[in-house]
DNA sequence: CCCCTAACTGAACGTTCGTTCGGTAGTATC
DNA sequence: GATACTACCGAACGAACGTTCAGTTAGGGG
């Protein structure tokens, strides 16, 4: 029928070389031209192979985009829970806080590129496609949100509206894989540790 | 030999009707689609024009994104150099940086289409319009870094790192544009006010 | 030695793209 | 009432687009 072991569907469990090359290559051309600016003929001249042989392992252009923006995005939600299981339960929101926003940002910095094309590309997104990125996209909100609000609760986290706190932490660590280049003068954990300290600082941590 | 009047160089000083009318019709759809993802067609399928009428007015499509981006950005600019203007001698820098928020905040909320695309489509501007551009985003920033550098040596604000501060305040701000929606739970007043104590909480205002 | 399959290639398919062109209705000017 | 100019229109242009397809090569069983 089809191709034999289906190469363009197996993306859990194997992902060949070649595959994660023209992801790879793919994730590049997007960053730099966005997903419409960004030709078929593009991708496969830069990764040296044929339109044809990208065929044979993604079955459509917008596949290369599910699985670029899926898999980030996941990973950037594993990366937040494991940050929140990390904490113990001696300590507070505020702790808990400052690691999800040290996580978020190292995640941001080691891998710009993605996160910058999550962040850029949702629009180009089919829309069933976008409803399981955007889905993710909650939770990911919602583990800063739940945060600042058991803050509140505990007393060590002290702002009027938390609703426009939490999206301006989130907003501004966002934006750090829009500026962030590796050999700036300062490093993903020197970023990560500061971004924490503004964020503290900006929901009142150590107030009252 | 060419159009009379070069109707689509004269954007400064005389902008008809239906020059306004199709650069807000290319507005949202950039917005809704990005530069790449809109095609001529559509504009002048949603502008109920034809696709000559639009190139009787512009010389091409990237005259429109040139147009929509300069004038907003140009905006922007004057829009903090009048808020810097309106702040008193006797006020200190902290008051400036909270004016310029303020300023900023607004604008990304009054415009928000035209910010948005402002921010996400300068990749897709020829490389000339870009230099403009970013001539004047550069102007933006300075605004910011000018008010955080003289906050801090008159004492009045307070951080480690200003470098990392003022990007995340200025991100966190043009964000805005992101997630703002008019009727939201809100005002764009609001915000603004919001946004500027956020602000100051951050750089450490009324600490030593 | 033959066959099967994975991993491609080059050439095309039909469509859509940005742009151009010849023509025209309406209005103002002389 | 001829001329000029503005503001368009429908139709077409060549190029580029995403995608497909028949064919080919390399390598491992049987």
């Amino acid at each position: 029928m089809n191709a034999p072991a289906r190469p363009g569907r197996a993306r859990a469990e194997s992902a060949s070389a070649s595959q994660e090359a023209v992801l790879l290559v793919a994730l590049n051309c997007f960053v730099e031209q966005g997903f419409h600016g960004t030709s078929m003929r593009d991708i496969a001249a830069r990764a040296g192979t044929s339109i044809a042989a990208i065929y044979y392992h993604f079955p459509s252009k917008a596949a290369l985009l599910r699985a670029i923006m899926t898999r980030v995005t996941e990973d950037l939600l594993a990366v937040l829970e494991q940050a929140r299981a990390g904490i113990g339960r001696r300590e507070d929101a505020a702790a808990l806080l400052a690691a999800l926003v040290r996580a978020y940002v190292r995640f941001h910095t080691e891998r710009r590129e993605e996160a910058f094309v999550g962040n850029s590309e949702l629009r180009s997104l089919q829309a069933d496609d976008l409803t399981h990125v955007i889905a993710l996209r909650d939770k990911v909100s919602a583990q800063f949100n739940d945060a600042i609000a058991l803050g509140l609760e505990q007393g060590v986290l002290a702002c009027d509206h938390p609703r426009e706190a939490g999206l301006a932490v989130m907003t501004m660590c966002t934006a750090v894989a829009n500026w962030y280049r590796p050999g700036g003068p300062a490093t993903p954990e020197q970023i990560a540790e500061r971004y924490a300290t503004l964020a503290l600082a900006m929901l009142g941590a150590g107030k009252s």
